[in-house]
DNA sequence: CATTTCACCGTCAGAGCTGACTGTGAAAGC
DNA sequence: GCTTTCACAGTCAGCTCTGACGGTGAAATG
């Protein structure tokens, strides 16, 4: 690793910080790559040195971001409240990490992905990278004990859907009605289907990624 | 109503035809007042003259747009297949009008919305004004005798939720692994639901629009 | 020390987009 | 029938964005 290499490292890892901020601060359609290179505090060369086209630096900025909500679940994990069960554990830790700013980024870009082939594409790559640890991780803030029961892909599954569902919702109406009480609701629901028994015929992870 | 009026309205509609066309096929990033013009078939004048801002022209669409997908759920009430039970049937009417590209456009706007002030007051407003058509709606493709139920609430507000995240997750993973099954195992739990005694102490409408 | 490599710089051309502006002809009003 | 209104037409200026391009100086190489 020459001093070459370190700096050349620095400089792209300071342009994907700044494009992830970008995309945050502005959204999608207001991030130019002249607003990443000056938030960045890069000439244009050298942005086009580092990523030749928009289409990649945005591949690299939302493999980042990905990265970040990734992250985001293992913080809030770490942070839970002692004294949860396992399900109610498991789904505030879910709630908690997509109320971060990061994770309604991320569901524009899933949103904009839809008539943006090339946004569409590197959402794939970066939501299949980090696929199996994201999984491994839910298995992880659920407990073991309990990812073995039954129904339990059918409550993850669930779970995942409820909660981007929920993001997206806070994204219109943010502060309005506080809609914490639904996640109650639901952990209750969650309980219930545990206790269940085995309610289709193996229904064999369909894995939802991110 | 003289023949002027009625050309005033009827271009207009056109223009904002047009423009849900766009946001429909392009995306909102790639809809610009040049493309609407020219899908609409009408001069830059025109364009201008009934809609003087790109803002006010989005707007408008926004606007149709979520017409559009109330009128979609009433469709497919019309449409759902008989022998369903009414929770059954709710849901598969949700879940069928919510897979519309018109919804995905929906929630495309909501995600843009997070960092556009303008774009987030127009779909506010636009979604205030369908509301009360919506729940009442849902209401109705539920049943009346199910909406008296103590949990009917919490099971509306959980699948409004669940459906969107769906509905977003589906665009990013089309034709994937369909994710219908998961549809099968919340009307299951949907009825385990209602069966149940009240889950919370009143629950009290809070009413998530859209 | 001489040479080469390469990370980075700053300018520029080309393109697209928005909204302002000046007509223009047909319907509406008197 | 004469004037006014107004829906609409077409052009244009000004702006921003993207990516190409010819330098430049310090680090690597020999």
């Amino acid at each position: 690793m020459t001093r070459r290499d370190e700096q050349r490292a620095a400089t792209a890892r300071r342009i994907v910080e700044a494009a992830v901020e970008c995309l945050v601060a502005k959204g999608f359609a207001a991030t130019s790559t002249v607003e990443v290179q000056n938030r960045a505090g890069v000439s244009r060369g050298a942005l086009l040195h580092h990523f030749p086209t928009r289409e990649q630096l945005f591949a690299a900025a939302v493999h980042r971001l990905v990265e970040l909500n990734l992250e985001a679940m293992r913080e809030e994990l770490a942070g839970a409240p002692p004294g949860l069960d396992p399900v109610a554990r498991g789904i505030w830790v879910m709630r908690r990490a997509s109320t971060r700013p990061t994770f309604g980024t991320e569901l524009e870009l899933w949103g904009a992905s839809r008539a943006d082939p090339n946004l569409h594409a590197a959402l794939r790559v970066a939501e299949q990278a980090v696929r199996k640890d994201l999984y491994q991780m839910i298995d992880e803030i659920f407990g073991t004990e309990i990812s073995r029961a039954a129904n339990y892909q059918v409550l993850v599954e669930l779970s995942v859907q409820l909660v981007r569902g929920l993001s997206i919702t806070s994204l219109l109406y943010r502060g309005d009605p506080g809609r914490e009480p639904l996640i109650e609701e639901w952990t209750r629901v969650a309980r219930l289907v545990l206790a269940q028994e085995p309610m289709s015929d193996q229904p064999e992870r369909p894995r939802s990624a991110s």
